[in-house]
DNA sequence: TATTGTTATACTCTATAACTATA
DNA sequence: TATAGTTATAGAGTATAACAATA
């Protein structure tokens, strides 16, 4: 049952691959895990919670921009921002210099829905956190800017 | 809804708080990208990647015990087990002892998809991954097992 | 009765193509 | 013509509920 040796001629780039798919699976298990402990009380997706707290420090974007960073194309941006603004969370306004642009500005309940729930909503993932180690929260925090960095790669 | 009591639970933990509210989005964002730089040739999603490198590993497995790996209920894990079928990846007997239980095992043709794509499907990631330093891989190397941990967790 | 998996159904997220309005 | 965003449509992935077979 010794299919891990058909890893031991290890050069380099064969080390790189092996991380690429340790990764990978990694990388999408954690993400179903974090879909299913969501908070239901708060009714975001996470992407419209990534939105939220993106606008939450920007206080103002092209939808464009929000997509880029979220990696989803136009018109998936364009159903998440829908959704937010039928909550009240968001407003569009025509961009100033460029009447195509479309800016997203949070409001004043988008800014509170993101107080009250971004504790609760990290609830889950900030518990299994803590039980972790020291180092191993110490990896972590060294890796989410790695994360990010491929993420916009 | 009331959004008074909240940020009294950030008093200890605000560090991990942040961590929560940094990781989370990472993980999204990256599995998007990562979603969207998967081999077209090889027709397989990545849970069903996912599948058949846990069963090049592990020949047989139950069809409740990939579900639980990959984190989907069983009618999702039935669905993707069916495509792999279908395509002559995998095959299906019932189980010796309990004969309620599926065992998926992986066949010649699966193995070959395996080793056939296994470089090609994470192209994109590994030359990502080889544009970061020695110090950044490492940092990912160690954080692999433990995201693994949080999404077993 | 409880558990393993399947079927039926529906919802969420996402994309591509075609369109509108600005530039 | 080119670009920013929207509308229309479709596909992938997922879940819950009801069911069948077995324990």
């Amino acid at each position: 049952m010794t299919y891990a040796n058909d890893m031991s001629a290890t050069q380099n780039s064969s080390s790189t691959a092996r991380l690429a798919s340790g990764l990978r699976p990694a990388v999408m298990r954690l993400r179903r895990r974090l879909a299913n402990e969501r908070d239901p009380e708060a009714n975001l997706s996470m992407t419209s919670s990534s939105v939220l707290a993106a606008l939450f420090t920007a206080d103002e974007l092209t939808l464009g921009a929000l997509a880029a960073l979220e990696r989803v194309q136009p018109p998936t941006m364009t159903r998440t921002i829908n959704a937010l603004e039928d909550d009240g969370y968001v407003t569009r306004r025509p961009g100033e210099n460029d009447r195509r642009q479309v800016l997203i500005a949070i409001t004043d309940k988008g800014r509170q829905i993101v107080l009250a729930t971004r504790a609760r909503r990290d609830e889950w993932l900030s518990r299994r956190l803590e039980e972790l180690s020291a180092d191993e929260r110490a990896v972590l925090r060294q890796a989410v800017p790695i994360l990010e960095k491929l993420a916009t790669a």
